[in-house]
DNA sequence: CAACGAGGTGCGGGTTTACGCAAGACGGCG
DNA sequence: CGCCGTCTTGCGTAAACCCGCACCTCGTTG
């Protein structure tokens, strides 16, 4: 068996070597890459169906490389190994693990054999494993409760881009008022209006605004999920 | 000499508390705290003066940290040692370091032989070392050319964390109209309209959201700026 | 099948933004 | 001192945004 890791830092990337060469002595090679780029390549190259990956890297980050990786082998055995918990991360990675596949969610403060654990479910029985805290956060996104529905973060995801209303009404193929309907519920759900009308009228927020700053600060954006969402809308600008 | 550390990871604490004990033989004792928070208690228990501190840490990050400790304490001697190299970071830094004192930042992908030089540099010779990428930036950003007033930063901060222009208004000091010209200031520095005007109409751009993105996507601003900044607008709020 | 709720439109109007134009205020400089 | 550049402010306007009210269209469900 061999073994991909993908980490930018080196410390973390001697760590992973050590526990895979630990928790799994069937593996008899382990390769590493810096980057997303370069994980990419390497798998290709190695045709390696276990990879551990990181989710933040500079050049690359996890959720590209792992989307493309996944679309040439959707069978590969992916262990996303991540400092954070983030709502924007763990619905990044929902959006594109293929079906039936194989895959984790490990936080990096997880204790060594939690980590150990995960990486001999994941290659070795092909199970999933996802981190509880992850976990907690995936039902509640994904499940209606109290989390925000696809077409919520969709707009989410757009005026954080700083579409205008129309923008977005001919990107979603929807109406200007429909656009503007979605935005009520999105504020409604982010829960703008408190947080502006406490202080009397002077202390106003403009809401489209104050939306995308407390999904950030609520986890729900963050820098890789706006570069993602960035590179698709260049993308969809230059299709016309 | 006694150094504290804080520091997040364990695998970059006990790396840097390696780092310290092999470049600071005249170093007795050397401590640790996984938060900021941790950070100035032991730093205000042992009264240390010589402190390594990573930026982003879940709890309370180390420009915070920092800033308390110099209150404290001006004469310590600080070595930042991040991941990055944010604009948002760097000019968070500029912005806490008191006159005349020594402080350092190093990027954790330096070399070991760099981070030791640093750490003699700062402690013992009571030297400014700044990584020559960082230092580009500060050079960038504090003088004027290509970079960003304090005003237009500002106000850039105002309007990302949701603020209408007559709140801003207030909050500064100022009247409505001069908002909205600092406002094209930095519409104009941004390059917002060169990104909203190439494709036909449609493809239209709310300009004060697109600010806020491109100024992200840019690391003018990040998490833990837009975190400082909503803390300080709250007690504003707070205060009437 | 009928009743119902969720989501998509259209209309209309009050507010906020973006910004050109132009008149002061202030500081530096020949 | 007078000229000039930068910053502030007021006025006015066109566009964008926020949103209540009302009407449709579906897929669900009793």
């Amino acid at each position: 068996m061999k073994v991909l890791i993908v980490e930018d830092d080196p410390l973390h990337r001697t760590y992973l070597h050590e526990a895979v060469v630990a928790a799994l002595p069937e593996c008899d090679t382990v390769i590493e890459a810096e980057n997303g780029l370069a994980g990419e390549k390497l798998a290709r190259d190695h045709k390696s169906a276990h990879i551990v990956m990181d989710l933040q890297m500079a050049t690359r980050n996890g959720i590209e490389a792992a989307r493309t990786i996944w679309k040439e082998r959707p069978e590969t055995h992916i262990l996303f190994w991540s400092n954070y918990s983030d709502e924007a991360y763990v619905r990044g990675v929902s959006r594109i693990v293929p079906d039936g596949a194989a895959y984790g969610y490990v936080l990096k403060s997880a204790s060594d054999e939690r980590l150990k654990l995960a990486l001999r479910s994941i290659f070795i029985e092909s199970q999933c494993v996802i981190d509880r805290e992850v976990r907690g956060l995936q039902q509640k996104s994904l499940g209606q409760t109290n989390g925000f529905t696809d077409s919520e973060y969709e707009i989410l995801i757009d005026i954080a881009l700083g579409l205008t209303d129309r923008a977005i009404a001919g990107r979603r193929g929807l109406s200007l008022r429909s656009v503007q309907n979605r935005l009520q519920h999105l504020y409604d759900k982010l829960d703008v209006y408190h947080t502006a009308g406490d202080a009397a009228d002077d202390g106003r927020f403009n809401l489209r605004a104050r939306a995308v700053t407390v999904a950030f600060l609520r986890k729900l954006l963050n820098y890789s999920a706006l570069e993602r969402a960035e590179t698709e809308l260049q993308e969809w600008l230059d299709g016309k």
